[in-house]
DNA sequence: TCTAATTCGGACCGGATTGGTCCCATTTCT
DNA sequence: AGAAATGGGACCAATCCGGTCCGAATTAGA
């Protein structure tokens, strides 16, 4: 199983909710209650995404959380890059590798291509998307393309 | 980081190994030593691997295990799913998911799309490509066009 | 100016998962 | 019979993860 953490999970819930009225300033209560998702760790998640830049703070009363640009232009891989750092899915991939001997590994070149192309289906979808409710994405045949036309690069 | 675990990511290893020399039939030891492994590591791994089906074993003296299918007819999703389980992202997307309230979580169903394209991105490359050394898959237009031709569905 | 609301930045903990090793039984070839 | 392999566990240390909590800093409004 290709995992994220439950963490990284529930960012995307968030952010989604966000996403959903960007205009609105919500507190952290406020979205836990939305999502059902205790208010420290929600707290916790936001915290991260605030210091990644990916939302706005304002503290004091009246404060909370605003989404820094418009969902449309805010990817699910941004969300995902903010709470777990670069997209890699093998220690290998990831820049520095230090396969032992790099003459004995073949594959790691390869790995990094699938990197790319799992990266690329995470970057081509939006939070404006991820905020449509089920069917929405699933029923016009346009969105159905646009989800799947990874274009490496 | 959308991170497989270290096993997984050997395991591929360890087949691509398999899958350059299709006809020869391999030890553990012997694949320990050709992918600086260590063999009680690489040992486990081919038990799991044999056991899901993905390599043929045979005991005893002059024993070894061989790949089940052509390079060509094995995919890199394959081999991941036979290390971990159904591939998901999240636990909301594997089957039962249990949204406490499911009216809270919008993003479910884009989530389960999301894994498709991931999944598909893996479902398309063969162990064949992946045993290719580094620039091949690179160079070739079509080979790039095959990475990322992800159909959903 | 005071107070309430809210974010910010850590420390902290228990439990699950992971990577890795080891052992012994079983099978098979010579 | 003996050597060479796999098969199937048990086992352990270390890390990671989810989650909670606390105090400090900041802001808006009365």
């Amino acid at each position: 199983m290709i995992r994220l953490t439950k963490l990284t999970d529930y960012s995307v819930v968030l952010m989604s909710h966000l996403a959903a009225e960007p205009e609105t300033q919500m507190t952290a209560s406020s979205l836990a209650q939305a999502s059902q998702i205790s208010l420290p760790t929600v707290s916790k998640i936001l915290k991260v995404l605030s210091r990644e830049g990916l939302l706005v703070s304002h503290r004091g009363a009246y404060g909370g959380y605003t989404l820094v640009r418009a969902p449309r232009e805010i990817s699910v891989a941004e969300v995902i890059a903010a709470m777990e750092g670069p997209i890699a899915m093998t220690e290998c991939a990831d820049l520095h590798a230090e396969c032992v001997q790099e003459s004995f590994c073949r594959v790691r070149g390869n790995w990094q291509r699938i990197n790319e192309a799992v990266h690329n289906a995470l970057a081509s979808i939006s939070l404006e998307e991820m905020a449509q409710p089920f069917g929405v994405l699933a029923e016009p045949a346009q969105n159905l393309v646009h989800l799947s036309s990874l274009d490496p690069q």
